[in-house]
DNA sequence: AGCACGCCGACT
DNA sequence: GTCGGCGTGCTC
């Protein structure tokens, strides 16, 4: 037999069960070398399939071999590093090679669909009351709900609308032949940086506080060794500029940079200010680029042309070579975390490529993560403190207001008195106000006076949020399915429906009741529409548009607005409430950003906490901006409970859509764990919870059941967690499928 | 995950 | 009758 030239290639899209190495024979012509992207023919159809090219050997095939394709172009092919970031990932979180892969490529290498995306839409004249008239058979009904639906949300993904009422894929195409719906194709989103002027700003000079921190770290990154920093600065004591200074000096030292900032800040003020100051030598990575647009970004990042990359998460993964720094900026925040498809930590990924590299990583923060700050405290990292505030700006002065006596003459009020009194003086004053309230727990529900049930919603676990619009609609927060507010009560055709709870509609009514002179900006999800985006509300608000800027967590994050004066926490035990363990923490991070957003510039700021435990500690320890206080109750508390950082969670979750097959697959996965424990594993520590219901059982007409486990993360652990996920796929355990996520962000 | 092949119930 | 539902088994 001759010897041939043989590829060993992972697929790019697969199951844990084929994620293993294929043999091809390489072209005659076109070179294939470790790393390349290829397109394979695959399976009994031969359906072409992209894959990564791992090994190239000379060898006599055992078996006939099929050809690979096509080799795609060197610039998209993974270096060395990258590809030991997929094995790492692969080993870490229990993904597939294929996964790692595919969040590192632009996506047009691995799928050629077009740029947009299919919606479905109401059609002007039909009236869905009587549309289906016609229509006999057993989906007549389902037909009745999408028309209803896209009545009152004129448009939605066709995706979504097959979830929620469980469509074929013709019904669609069917139903726009009878002239009952329109198909829509639409654009994505267009680049929010590209108005953005590319001229540099000037450089400015560094306070005696920010020259220090900036050569303490500077040395870090001159030792050329992988290392890690945590910049903790009070707000207002100028981190960027040092982070700034410092991402110049690797520049000029001929190394790149990735700048990652939280999801939201993106579109913001602080991130305009970084594009402007890298120029021409940035590129940008959002989730609202055009397909196109991230493969040329990525062409560009991995030719050199681009030497820094700003962008969130997902930019950890950029193409990058020689890098010599990575900066994660308020790094405390959750979206740094993926909590959808490939379930990883941007600051993990980070380490590894710093390691790998030779680079630094730096984490800011105001209000780092208690695990990050435990690593600064005990050695793993640097840790650099600013506490002086930039420039004249002070600390604003922070009152603790107890609502409990406002509630007991007022009962349901959001205002108390001294926060009405200090609006009235802002308005006098002619400054403006910032409301802040947590979009937790203040949500509309409807329910019925009579049988006392509540609204919920046909396809998840939870009641149906009420909005106030020109029609009252209901609607689902896990779903987004949509009904009009019924005129009966669905179980007992009472007519007597009430709605309660409080929503931001009810601050504005306040609001306007209270102060009607006083021009009001909204800002939260519910706001946003076509032309109002985050960055145009904020920027009216900048523009002096407005008195009062009322808002959920948006308000808090990064924007610097000189004339606010005062800021109002209207319920800030909301997030207290929450099960989660970290729910102290992101309070305090929370209060902390939002109360740096009063007296910025010359002007002093005032800040108001309501609430209706004014003991608790957080609130005094958030006022004072005491974070090493805060840091101190919280790190013995996680000591003595056991959370992470002195464990790991990992939580598996099982999902159906039969109920049955759940508690099936929940039943056979603690008797995996249990035999496991006690068998092979019997050496692995670790302790099981559950299992439980997830905090939304059924969501979008699935049902989910989950374990938590907390244990040490080491290589006998993942080969158990390996093991167990491995037997609970096979078709013997049941159908329902499995998840896992290790370092969850909210339990 | 796709995609073949293969065997049963509704007409969209 | 036949289209299309999803169960089962395989992928160099």
């Amino acid at each position: 037999m001759e010897q041939v030239r043989i590829a060993k290639v992972r697929l790019l899209s697969t199951p844990k069960a084929t994620d293993r190495e294929f043999d091809y024979l390489c072209p005659g012509m076109e070179p294939v070398f470790r790393g390349a992207v290829v397109k394979i023919p695959f399976g009994k159809g031969n359906r072409e399939r992209y894959g990564v090219v791992t090994t190239v050997t000379e060898a006599t095939p055992e078996m006939e071999l099929k050809p690979i394709l096509q080799v795609l172009p060197s610039d998209i092919a993974l270096t060395e590093e990258l590809l030991a970031l997929c094995d790492h990932l692969k080993e870490q979180i229990f993904c597939t090679f294929g996964d790692a892969a595919r969040a590192i490529l632009p996506a047009p290498v691995y799928r050629k669909e077009a740029k947009t995306l299919r919606f479905l839409a109401r059609c002007e004249g039909v009236d869905p009351k009587n549309a289906l008239a016609g229509f006999r058979g057993k989906n007549k009904e389902k037909y009745q709900a999408l028309l209803d639906y896209l009545d009152l949300v004129e448009a939605a993904p066709e995706k979504t609308c097959r979830e929620l009422f469980g469509l074929d894929a013709g019904t669609a195409a069917f139903l726009e032949k009878k002239g009952l719906l329109e198909i829509q194709q639409r654009e994505f989103a267009r680049d929010p940086m590209e108005s953005f002027a590319k001229e540099q700003t000037k450089k400015s000079m560094l306070s005696p506080g920010q020259e220090k921190a900036f050569s303490l770290l500077r040395e870090k990154l001159d030792a050329d060794k992988p290392c890690a920093a945590l910049l903790h600065g009070v707000t207002g004591s100028g981190k960027t500029q040092v982070m700034l200074a410092l991402c110049d000096h690797a520049l000029a030292q001929g190394k790149t940079v990735i700048y990652l900032v939280p999801e939201i800040a993106l579109t913001g003020q602080s991130a305009r200010l970084l594009f402007q100051h890298f120029g021409d030598r940035v590129a940008i990575i959002h989730s609202a680029l055009s397909e196109g647009e991230r493969r040329d970004t990525y062409a560009a990042i991995r030719s050199g042309e681009k030497k820094v990359v700003l962008g969130t998460r997902s930019a950890v993964f950029a193409p990058v070579s020689h890098l010599g720094l990575i900066v994660i900026d308020e790094e405390q925040d959750g979206s740094y975390k993926s909590e959808t498809g490939l379930k990883y930590h941007a600051r993990d990924v980070a380490r590894f490529r710093c390691a790998k590299n030779g680079a630094m990583l730096l984490l800011a923060s105001a209000t780092p993560d208690i695990e990050s700050y435990y690593k600064a405290k005990s050695g793993t990292y640097s840790l650099v403190t600013m506490t002086e505030r930039y420039g004249s700006a002070t600390l604003p002065q922070v009152q603790i207001i107890d609502l409990r006596p406002d509630l007991r003459k007022n009962p349901g009020i959001l205002l108390g008195q001294v926060l009405r009194e200090e609006i009235r003086h802002n308005l006098e004053a002619r400054e403006q106000s910032i409301l802040l309230m947590n979009r937790r727990g203040y949500r509309r529900f409807v329910s019925c006076l009579d049988c006392g049930s509540v609204i919920k919603c046909p396809h998840c676990s939870v009641s149906m949020t009420l909005h106030n619009g020109p029609q009252q609609k209901l609607s689902c927060h896990y779903c987004g399915y949509a009904m009009a507010l019924p005129k009966e009560c669905p179980e007992c055709h009472s007519e007597r429906l009430v709605p309660h709870g409080y929503g931001i509609q009810q601050l504005e009514e306040e609001l306007a009741k209270e102060f009607p002179e006083a021009r009001v900006l909204r800002l939260d999800s519910d706001s946003l529409s076509g032309k109002d985006t985050h960055e145009t509300i904020l920027e009216a608000f900048r523009n002096g548009e407005a008195d009062i800027l009322i808002g959920t967590q948006m308000v808090a994050k990064g924007h610097n607005f000189p004339n606010v004066t005062l800021v109002g926490i209207v319920m800030a035990d909301s997030a207290l409430y929450l099960s989660d363990f970290r729910a102290s923490e992101h309070t305090f991070s929370l209060l902390t950003q939002v109360i740096g957003r009063a007296g910025r510039a010359e002007k002093k700021g005032r800040a108001l906490i309501q609430t209706l435990n004014p003991r608790h500690n957080v609130f005094s320890q958030a006022a004072a901006q005491d974070f090493e206080t805060f840091y101190e109750g919280e790190i013995a508390l996680r000591r003595a409970f056991q959370f992470p950082p002195f464990c790991q969670l990992a939580v598996f979750t099982l999902a159906h859509e039969k109920e049955v097959e759940v508690a099936r697959g929940a039943q056979r996965l603690a008797e995996l764990f249990s035999r496991e424990l006690c068998g092979e594993f019997s050496d692995v520590k670790l302790i099981v919870y559950g299992p439980f219901n997830a905090p939304v059982y059924r969501m979008k007409n699935i049902y989910r059941k989950r374990f938590i486990i907390k244990y040490k993360n080491n290589a006998r652990t993942r080969a158990m967690f390996d093991r167990v996920l491995t037997e609970i796929s096979d078709p013997s355990a049941g159908s329902a499928k499995i998840t896992l996520d290790i370092g969850p962000g909210l339990i």
